[in-house]
RNA sequence: GGCGACAUAGCCAAGUGGUAAGGCAGAGGUCUGCAAAACCUCCAUUCUCCGGUUCAAAUCCGGAUGUCGCCUCCA
């Protein structure tokens, strides 16, 4: 397949380093807080890249850490009067919540910073060694950034203009304002360490390097993130692996784009943010999963409550295709009537271009919409009297079937039962109208009797009645059904 | 100020050299007691603008305009 490598800044044939074994490292959350839908769509983002070279049967160490001490966690931990262990273990705690709603699988390996605090300090010490690194007086250690020569070539940024615009902080031990912490001092009622250094804590940066060192072989074939890591996060990171071990760090960079809000990023500082849990109040966990993989991940994907049901709209008509082909299937005599040839190279087509979307650096807005291609394509058959009770038929629903399977299993969406789920997103809907299911259902049992006794009348004054309720009926051979409007 | 990304129909959105996927909304039709769903048909001679390269450009190059991001914790 193709990916975009940011450091090449352009689309590279993916190749593995070791053959069939790929090496993926993806840095995790800062657990302090509840995650919001960057972290959602983050999340879902490398899990789908997870599951698809899965899927193209690459056998997959896939690395996600957790930052569980950091300067953000002891704040927390402060303001509220716990130690930073217990906010660390609590928000990991709702990150697994939020993830196993949005169907994004557990990582293979999900190293945590304070568990490696000897690696990182062994680290440090090479890097010393090395003349990579320098300690103070006061017990700080710092990367020295102008000894390692391919600084900026991540993110193209030229060390000099760094320079002219680095901040110096009063304070600071810095032997170059570019220099950044591998290892801080203890301040007083910090969690510390000891080290070589003294009592102290890790910098940021240097839990990535640590951790990726030791669960897999440099390089990695895959490090991603959020777009914003790739500065300073992960030019730093480069840095600390490459000056320690002559050998690149990752060959293949990959980072998603944001989730913005009318256009703007969204962001804790101006206060525009949805949490998950904000999102899954109102919304089935699928809907979010599916919205996030109707844009490419790379681009900037602009959140609003009102896409969030467009992407419903979309997601209803998907399982409503295939609850129509279970019934077809349902049949137990078939027709051994002509089939026209053509409708199975159309499918054959959908699916070469299916693969072709993923194939192109994980095109999941173009795969979806051949999805869309098959269910029509699905929707043609029933509608025709003798294509749908036709062997042909069949063996189309039966391909189309399995085809939605194996897709749903790449992009963790279509895997639910398609009655199950559309039972399930009605009632997500109705709640969310404020509709009272006990009563629509009463509703509709009056209606029946009604229709029964021929008073269309009746039966049509009720449909007025519930469609000012916004709720919509529909006659099928086995009764009325119901869904909002 | 430095670096970078993006600009496609009413809206959302794929598409990196070969003549504009898909979704939503909208119009007409089939079906239906009436509806709904589903299906069929229609809905961008054109991709922000101006130049250039090419037999051929939404796609490549240059410029303009606009929007956004990174350079500080951030997915």
């Amino acid at each position: 397949m193709k990916l975009y490598n940011t450091l090449a800044r352009k689309k590279e044939e993916f190749i593995p380093a070791n053959g069939n074994n790929v090496s993926m490292y993806v840095c995790g959350i800062t657990a302090y807080d509840l995650c919001h839908i960057g972290h959602a769509r983050s999340s879902v983002v490398f899990d789908v890249l997870f599951r698809y070279l899965r899927f193209k049967g690459y056998d997959v160490t896939f690395i996600r850490n957790f930052t569980d001490i950091d300067d953000k966690i002891i704040k927390r931990a402060n303001e509220v009067g716990k130690d930073t262990k217990e906010i660390a273990e609590q928000f990991i705690g709702e990150f697994y919540v939020d993830m196993d709603k949005l169907a994004v699988l557990r990582a293979d390996v999900e190293p945590k910073c304070t568990e490696h605090i000897a690696e990182m300090i062994a680290l440090t010490t090479r890097l010393i060694e090395k003349g990579n690194a320098y300690s103070t007086l006061s017990g700080d250690v710092y990367f020295k950034v102008r000894s390692f020569e391919g600084y900026g070539k991540l993110s193209g940024r030229n060390i000099d203009e760094l320079e002219s615009g680095a901040r110096v902080r009063p304070g600071d031990e810095k032997l170059d304002p570019l220099d950044f912490a591998l290892w801080k001092n203890a301040k007083p009622d910090e969690p510390s360490w000891e080290s070589p250094w003294g009592m102290g804590r890790p910098g940021w940066h240097l839990e990535c390097s640590a951790m990726s060192e030791k669960y897999a072989p440099l390089p990695l074939d895959i490090h991603g993130g959020g777009q914003d890591l790739a500065f300073p996060h992960h030019e730093n990171e480069i840095a600390q692996s490459e000056a320690d071990t002559g050998k690149p760090f990752a060959n293949y960079w990959v980072h998603n784009g944001f989730v913005q809000i009318n256009s703007e990023k969204m962001s804790k500082s101006i206060g525009n943010f949805f949490t998950i849990r904000d999102i899954l109040d109102k919304f089935l966990p699928e809907t979010l999963r599916y919205f996030l993989l109707t844009m490419h991940y790379r681009s900037p994907l602009d959140f609003s409550f009102d896409a969030l049901e467009e992407a419903e709209k979309g997601i209803k008509r998907i399982y409503s295709a295939l609850a129509q082909a279970d019934v077809e299937l349902t049949k137990s005599k078939w027709k051994k009537s002509p089939f026209p040839e053509e409708l199975i190279t159309e499918l054959a087509e959908i699916e070469k271009h299916w693969n072709e979307a993923m194939e192109d650096d994980m095109n999941t807005a173009g795969a979806l919409g051949h999805v869309f291609s098959a269910i029509r394509l699905a929707g043609r058959v029933s509608e025709d009297k003798n294509l749908r009770k036709s062997e042909g038929g069949r063996d189309l629903f039966t391909r189309i079937k399995a085809d939605m399977a194996a897709w749903g299993t790449v992009l963790g969406i279509f895997e639910c039962d398609p009655v199950e789920f559309l039972t399930e997103l009605r009632d997500n809907r109705a709640a969310r109208a404020g509709i009272d299911p006990a009563k629509v259902q009463g509703l509709l049992d009056a209606r029946k009797e009604a229709r029964a006794n021929k008073d269309f009348e009746k039966s049509d004054a009720i449909r007025d009645e519930l469609a000012a309720m916004n709720v919509e009926v529909k006659d099928t051979p086995t009764g009325a059904t119901w869904d909002v409007q």
